[in-house]
DNA sequence: TCTGGTATCGATACCGGTATCGGTACCAGA
DNA sequence: TCTGGTACCGATACCGGTATCGATACCAGA
């Protein structure tokens, strides 16, 4: 297993010096076609691949963005990625993952390693970074975006949206359609920030109407349906009175719909069932949820759009920071 | 905004050569104690972060592995990936994930680009690469490790379970409980290799069972529990007389089960329903589904510990491949 | 013929680390 | 006192590319 060819060996075979190689391969000018064309087809012939670690040392930039989300079994995390991905590609530009799993001592040690390889830009989710982390972001010299939260202060860039608004948001647009009897129930809401700051707007918007939440069920597990319908069945044999469950997210609101189901209970006429997402499975369920739909692709690709832009110029605070209003959905509670 | 500090100024910072400095941080021997602790010091107090280009450039080895897989926004891999991050953790190796979309083209470029990082191993999910590809990976002189899928020729490590044995084995299973009027429907079989296994295996074991597939029923679109809930209620609409439907994953089948509910089927008794991956929220729906449980979080913990053994010494033949055979749970059918 | 401009190349010096190997200093044992 | 071993340190040569700048060749125009 010999070591894999370099750029001296495809210009030997070329008859051409490395630079001349470096060039043609890299496509600039100053070479002439029949070079070129040598070059290439040396490079072909032995199987050259560029040595990025040489390339990125020499030239003191690379083309790696780092990205850093809580978790992947999430598919909002997924669909950021995604967007970030598609919009990136033409670029030239390469993300690189990472993930922290809710831990901001994971996250620092990731933005150290990662900060190691010298991304010409990194994304971060959240506002909530240790004083460490930011610390070493600001210190990195490169373009800093935080997303998903637009709640506090930002380093340098930040794209998403006020989930204290959109609880609030939320709990209107509930009382406007009648509802009264508020319960809310959440998981794992001690990793998720966000999430807190909803039941946070949530909670303060029903205060402004003057009502209060009548029930609250809080575990420490991550969300999944088989939680959402534990809770809520919990919740509902509880014998508490209430017409409408607010949920950390679209997972536990079809859980919830499901004991909903299973206790008799018609949805959304008798209980409605508001979540959190606007997740794609929603469309298969029996019933349509009430949910806000945060625009999770849209924020992977607009701020992968600032960010390279920032690598370009210096940018305007007010270009700095997008704020996202998501739009929500009542469902089958619109009717 | 000047460039990050280097090992230079630390060593001058310390009062020592960089070579020494180079070992204190790395923690390599042939430095006093009164180095080390001058050279810790000195590298925090100007917050020196290891610039990996030049380590890995040198040293002419890197800490990366690099992982490909179809898609981010299907749990599935999610969890592979997990898997692998976890047990990664503890051997200072780094994973570095590409996301393919299924298309091959993509995937090829990917590994072009992935190779060019120098990574010590790489991870790519099927057997199936095209032919470039596959002279890529073995041009590269590193471990190469295909996992998922067992039905074929490995390259050099390939950790999964035979689909078409998986597909066979649920068709047995649903025999065994006496059902005989069988529908298939799945759907992007044209992207999704292993789907199209395990529906190749299922059938061959029905025709081994004198059986044949009454109605079958395939979209190009990506799974989705509306697709399958559409679908499903499209094949009940047509009128044939089935009492299992094989679908191609679990999303189609959670959304067929809707679908069944919502033509006042009983399932399973009336109308069985059986997915494949064991997907955690199954755990949550109404009725628990038939469905294969695929390791996922198993195989990339295992390929993971393969890989790196890999890296280690050379491994037999028989250590270079890891063949899981999937558990099958028949859910409320088994009852 | 001479001058200046353009196109094309290549020698050389890095980028920021690590591998290697040859010192020094110091101490134990002969 | 001399020898050999150990602990520690630094000079130097890379790793595999790219930036830079000067050289060369050739052609048009004066």
């Amino acid at each position: 297993m010999r070591s894999k060819p370099t750029l001296v060996e495809v210009a030997a075979l070329a008859g051409v010096s490395k630079m001349t190689a470096s060039r043609a391969l890299r496509g600039a000018a100053d070479v002439s076609e029949k070079n070129v064309e040598k070059v290439l087809r040396a490079s072909e012939e032995i199987g050259y691949v560029t040595n990025h670690l040489a390339t990125s040392l020499s030239s003191r930039t690379t083309n790696l963005i780092g990205v850093i989300v809580p978790s992947l079994s999430n598919v909002v995390f997924a669909e950021v990625l995604a967007g970030i991905s598609d919009s990136i590609h033409e670029s030239g530009k390469q993300p690189v993952f990472g993930v922290s799993n809710y831990d901001s001592e994971v996250e620092k040690g990731i933005i150290r390693d990662m900060l190691s390889w010298r991304p010409s830009g990194i994304i971060v989710t959240g506002l909530e970074q240790t004083d460490q982390s930011k610390k070493l972001l600001e210190g990195a010299g490169i373009p800093v975006a935080q997303i998903m939260d637009v709640d506090g202060d930002l380093i340098d860039i930040n794209v998403g949206l006020s989930h204290i608004d959109a609880g609030r948001d939320m709990a209107r647009a509930l009382i406007d359609r009648g509802r009264s009897k508020f319960a809310y129930i959440g998981s794992a809401l001690d990793k998720d920030i966000r999430a807190r700051k909803r039941m946070k707007g949530f909670k303060e918007e029903l205060r402004n109407a003057g009502l209060e939440l009548i029930s609250t069920r809080t575990d420490a597990d991550f969300s999944s349906l088989a939680l959402g319908r534990q809770m809520t069945a919990e919740m509902l044999a509880s014998g508490c009175e209430i017409d409408c469950i607010y949920y950390s997210n679209d997972d536990l609101a079809a859980g919830g719909l499901f004991a909903a189901m299973a206790a008799g209970l018609e949805v959304p006429k008798q209980l409605l069932i508001a979540g959190f997402n606007g997740l794609e499975f929603l469309e298969g369920l029996p019933v349509r949820l009430a949910t806000t739909r945060s625009p999770r692709r849209k924020i992977g690709s607009e701020v992968t759009r600032v960010l390279l832009e920032a690598m370009e110029r210096s940018l305007t605070p007010d270009e700095r920071r997008l704020i996202f209003r998501p739009e929500i959905d009542l469902g089958d509670a619109a009717a």
